[in-house]
This record gives C-alpha cells, sequence and structure tokens, in this order.
DNA sequence: CGGTTTGTTCTATCATATAAAACAATTGTG
DNA sequence: CACAATTGTTTTATATGATAGAACAAACCG
C-alpha cells in the first residue's frame, strides 16, 4: 500500500487539529501558515476531495440554518483509515529520521 | 519555493544515511527497508537524477579501477541545499505534528 | 434587488511517481 | 577467449498528484 503523498498528509493532519472547524478555506489559512505561503482554492479542495474518495476523510455539508454571510461550507473529519494511514507515515518518518549523522545547518 | 516531496526527502535521507556507498541500487534497499516494499528501479534513478538536476544533490561515477563485477556506480552526496531543504521540511514537519489531538490507533 | 462576503466547483496544465524493458560494463569459468 | 552471470544504470511509457485561476453559488445587508 502506498504512503501518503506530502500534501495528503499535511491536509489529514490540518484536519486533525481544526476539528470541528476543518472546511475547506480553514484548511487552506492553516495550510499557508505551516508552509508559510498561500496554495490556490485548486490546490486544497481537489486533494481534499480525493482524500474523501478514498476512504480518508468524511465530508458533510453544514446545516442550511447556518446563519452568516457566503455559502455552506463543507466540513471534513477525519476517518478510521485517514488516522491509521497517518500512523504509518509517522512511522516511516521516525525510521527515517532516527539515528542519522547530524545535518550541518541543523 | 516548494517543499520536497516525501519521495524527495526520503531518497535524501537515504543518501544521507547511506554517505560513501549511496548509490542506486543500495538506496533502493535502503528505500525498500524504509517502506517495507520494493520500488522499481525507475521509481528511484529518475527522482534521483531529478534532485541533481535541481541541485540537492551532487554525483560522481566510481573510478575505473574499482574491482567487483558489474557496471560502474554512480555514487551520490547531498549538497548544502540538499541539507536546507531536509531541515525545511523537517520544520514543517514538526510544527505540522505538535500539539495535536493524540491519534487513536496510536 | 444588486453589491459584498464567504465559500466551493470546474478547467487546464505541469510535475511526480512508478513499473518494466533495454542497455552497459565488468568478472569468472569451461 | 567467448559467453554466462552479476551488478548496475538509462530509457520508455503511463498513471497519478499538484497547482493556479476562473467560474460559479449562496447567503447577508443596505
Amino acid at each position: 500500500m502506498a504512503l501518503l503523498t506530502r500534501t495528503e498528509e499535511l491536509l489529514l493532519l490540518s484536519v486533525w487539529r481544526l476539528q470541528s472547524d476543518a472546511y475547506g478555506l480553514a484548511v487552506r489559512r492553516h495550510m499557508a501558515e505551516l508552509l508559510s505561503r498561500n496554495l490556490s482554492v485548486g490546490a486544497i479542495y481537489i486533494p481534499l476531495e480525493r482524500l474523501v474518495k478514498n476512504g480518508f476523510l468524511h465530508t458533510r455539508e453544514s446545516s442550511p440554518t447556518d446563519k452568516r454571510g457566503g455559502r455552506r461550507k463543507r466540513f471534513y473529519n477525519l476517518s478510521g483509515k485517514g488516522m491509521a494511514a497517518l500512523n504509518a507515515v509517522r512511522d516511516v518518518q521516525q525510521k527515517a529520521w532516527s539515528g542519522l549523522p547530524e545535518l550541518a545547518f541543523a
């Protein structure tokens, strides 16, 4: 089974961190903070939808009685499969980085 | 500046770990250990060459006087830019994973 | 009712990832 | 010394992922 890509990993982590406030633009803002640059909306929504399609995320639209300006939000939350995938990348990451010769510029 | 992809990160880490023995097939074996599966040779050499082209790795052919069966090895070693890029992904990774709600299945 | 705000979907394009086959160079052996 | 075996790299082809930006949608407010 293939590992998550980095984008997928960071998106899942953003969703997990944002918990009940995890919708597209909030995820985008969090990604901007992580990466110190803005991604386009397409760079967020397209992989998010792929993560849904592949079962790493669940999604639902916000209730129609939501009181505020703007279109309804689409919320995301991590599935069990999503959590397992995050654990898998963490394991690989840990293995890859542990016991290395020191990096210069560290 | 865009972050390294995960493949690029793992390849650079493999090269760094293997130090003076970092050539294609050794990197491939190390990647197999990290990922618990075999990647094709193309899946190693193509990104490795891209990393060279983009200045993250330096490369040289082994000396012609090398005593063993088989073709000459092409060795890789991390450039300063490669180290800096690794430090950058480590920082993002740390930021993304720190202070999260606990993951289940952890 | 039309402008503003907030949000998502669509379209197009480029970059990466991956497998598998082909090719290359060297050694050992009958 | 031809040629099988070994070790290694390069090439070819294709599928998948990343990204920007425009278009579209839905709600509020005056």
